[in-house]
RNA sequence: GGCGCUGUAGCUCAAUUGGUUAGAGUACCGGACUGUCGAUCCGGUGGUUGCGGGUUCGAGCCCCGUCAGCGUCGCCA
């Protein structure tokens, strides 16, 4: 070992000891005849001082090193003067009087400083991530997610679970997300698919028997960016045997309850609150509502129905709704100017016609530019329905459910956060449950899966398969953090019958199934037991319990929005020979 | 693919309504200094205002295009 300690271990005890430190220089302060250097590795930082007693070519050199460079400096543990102890750092009360600087590799000037106090911008700390990962707000990250690991492994490993890896050379299936794909050299014109989760494969264990099983898994989406997702990222994958779907979200309470209290110290009270996706949209609008704050939607079209207003009227009467949020107590905070930056944003993000709007008075009645429209005895039913106060904000669309949904679930997300609703530290975890089993694709006007198609339905949902599709639920769960999805499962179709039947009803006929998942069909015939499992998304358990907003700021070596990775500079053009061995051309006219 | 924000010294930012020679802090280089810890003091280097075009007597600022980063909608079983 090149040292003795880290640069975080030095205390009193240790004075008189000779010991050898190795780490980056932080900074150094030149007194011309001392020089004093903070010495920081991952563990901490310790005051070195080179003095005269050590020879002046010494402190010369010493005053020489550039920061951040990487030194091994050997010396004695010494008290600080009195009152020249420094109380922000753990080894405050020594320092090192240093014998000898070794200086292990020389910096060259950087492009910038991992201690500045402003951050400098994304493209240059992803481009010298090295650098970057230096600050201790990004080593605190990483720590983070290794304890976050850790304690999912003990957990499942403490339970009974088996951590087998599943492949990443895969196939790609047809529906969910795009695949990124690799081209066979051995079989030209064919690829493999990269996982978009292990999900296949971990029913085929459930098939062979291991019970229960657990990865933390890469997984690929080669799908488009946001602050809360990447193109590849890690899940803690998990599937059980012999399970309901209560089984699964009961062993997922442990572990949220478990790392809540082990990492954060944080009491969860267990079992979690769950609430059906149903009532997620009406109180909410979105499928991982953000319980975190209340403001919560009502539901005003029967009263809009009564009223001659064209808006609220034509909206209830051709199967849409009226649907509101009460933003208490913020009327005065809202200047007009305000108001139509949110009606911008309710129309260009969620294509919304518009935003009604309504400020309760002293005396509690709604004043609005449309109120005129409405008459005295229906804006008292909506301010009663609304629970109206003096001087609340009413924000109100009128349009289908979607519209509704989105957009109020959006001016709840940005007003809880713009009004600070809730603690920064808050962590509010809930299961959202029943999930429908499909959704309506728009576009190509069918049925796709909501979560994936080996889903079960619920057993007193068997029935609908066949006379209602869109009203049968499924077995499925998505575990929610403070609005976010942290992880989603469904206890999976252990009967083939059951499976061609929904495959049927997704419009994958039995060639393309057989074809793509034959395997997973075969296997359901030879015995296949029950099973479910969930997978979480660990990214964003670590941005979540960390505080952060951003995933980036979780992963070691992201991706830009772009896909691009600024440091490697991936991807990459290849060779001509490469593509010639995997029978490829390029056909990209750029370069 | 759409929309929006940002881009000025190595870094973080400023620059009045479009107006003279684009500034500050920090970093860096040189010098002074034995108790600093955001050291201090003195001096200095450092600019294709992302790139290309346009409007104008005159553009960091306005317009068009483009590149990059971010946010967001679509997309993400």
């Amino acid at each position: 070992m090149l040292r003795t300690h880290t640069c975080g271990q030095l205390r009193p005890e240790h004075i008189g000891q000779t010991v050898t430190l190795c780490g980056w220089v932080e900074s150094t302060r030149d007194h011309g005849g001392a020089v004093f250097i903070d010495l920081r590795d991952r563990y901490g930082i310790t005051q070195v001082v080179v003095g005269p007693e050590s020879g002046q070519a010494n402190v010369d050199a010493a005053g020489r090193l550039s920061n951040e460079s990487c030194i091994r400096v050997r010396g004695v543990v010494a008290a600080r003067l009195e009152g020249k102890k420094n109380d922000k750092l753990a080894t405050g009360e020594v320092e090192l009087r240093s014998e000898e600087v070794e200086l292990l590799n020389d910096c060259d000037s950087p492009p910038f400083v991992p201690t500045q106090q402003e951050l400098p911008g994304e493209d240059l700390r992803l481009r010298y991530r090295y650098l970057d990962l230096r600050r201790p707000a990004m080593q605190r990250s990483l720590i983070l997610r290794s304890q976050i690991i850790k304690e999912m492994r003990d957990y499942f490993a403490e339970n009974d679970f088996i951590d087998v890896e599943t492949p990443i050379l895969g196939r790609s299936t047809p529906e969910g997300a795009r695949d990124y794909l690799v081209p066979s050299r051995v079989h030209p014109g064919k690829f493999y698919a990269l996982p978009q989760s292990p999900q296949l494969y971990k029913q085929i264990l459930m098939v062979a028997g291991f019970d229960r099983y657990v990865q933390v898994a890469k997984c690929f989406r080669d799908e488009d960016l946001r602050a809360d997702r990447q193109p590849e990222f890690t899940q803690l994958d998990m599937e059980m045997s012999f399970v309901d779907a209560d089984d699964v979200i009961g062993m997922i309470d442990g572990l949220v309850a478990r790392t809540a209290k082990n990492i954060l110290g944080v009491d969860v009270p267990t079992p979690l609150p769950r609430m059906t996706y149903d009532e997620a949209m009406r109180r909410f609008g979105h499928d991982a509502p953000d319980l975190r704050f209340g403001m919560e939607i009502v539901d005003l079209t029967e009263i809009a129905k009564k009223t001659e207003f064209r808006v609220f009227r034509g909206a209830a009467d051709s199967g849409g709704f009226v649907r509101g949020i009460n933003v208490k107590n913020a009327a005065g905070d809202f200047s007009r100017k305000r108001i139509d930056e949110l009606t911008e944003y309710v129309k260009h993000d969620f294509g919304a016609k518009g935003l009604a709007w309504f400020r309760v008075e002293p005396e509690g009645t709604l004043w609005s530019p449309i109120s005129k429209n409405l008459e005295d005895a229906h804006l008292a039913e909506i301010a009663t329905a609304m629970e109206a106060e003096p001087n609340d904000l009413l924000l109100i669309l009128a349009d289908s459910w979607n519209v509704t949904c989105k957009g109020l679930n959006g001016l709840r997300k940005r007003l809880g956060a713009e009004l600070k609703l809730y603690e920064p530290g808050a962590l509010h975890c809930s299961w959202v449950v029943e999930f429908p089993m499909f959704e309506r694709d728009e576009e190509e006007g069918r049925f796709v899966a909501m979560h994936h198609p080996f889903t079960a339905p619920r057993p007193q949902d068997l029935e609908r398969l066949a006379s209602d599709p869109e009203a049968c639920r499924a077995q499925a769960y998505d575990l929610v953090i403070n609005g976010s999805e942290a992880g989603g499962g469904t206890i999976r179709i252990h009967d083939q019958e059951i499976q061609r039947q929904v495959f049927d009803l997704l419009g994958i006929d039995e060639e393309t199934a057989k074809d793509r998942f034959g395997f997973l069909l075969d296997a359901l015939r030879f015995g296949a037991p029950p099973h479910g499992g969930i997978a979480l998304g660990i990214d964003r358990w670590v941005m979540l319990f960390a505080g952060l907003e951003n995933i980036r700021e979780v992963i070691a070596f992201p991706k830009t929005q772009r896909a691009y990775d600024n440091m490697t500079e991936a991807p990459g053009s290849v060779d001509d020979k490469q593509l010639k061995e995997l029978a490829l051309r390029s056909v990209s006219v750029k370069s």
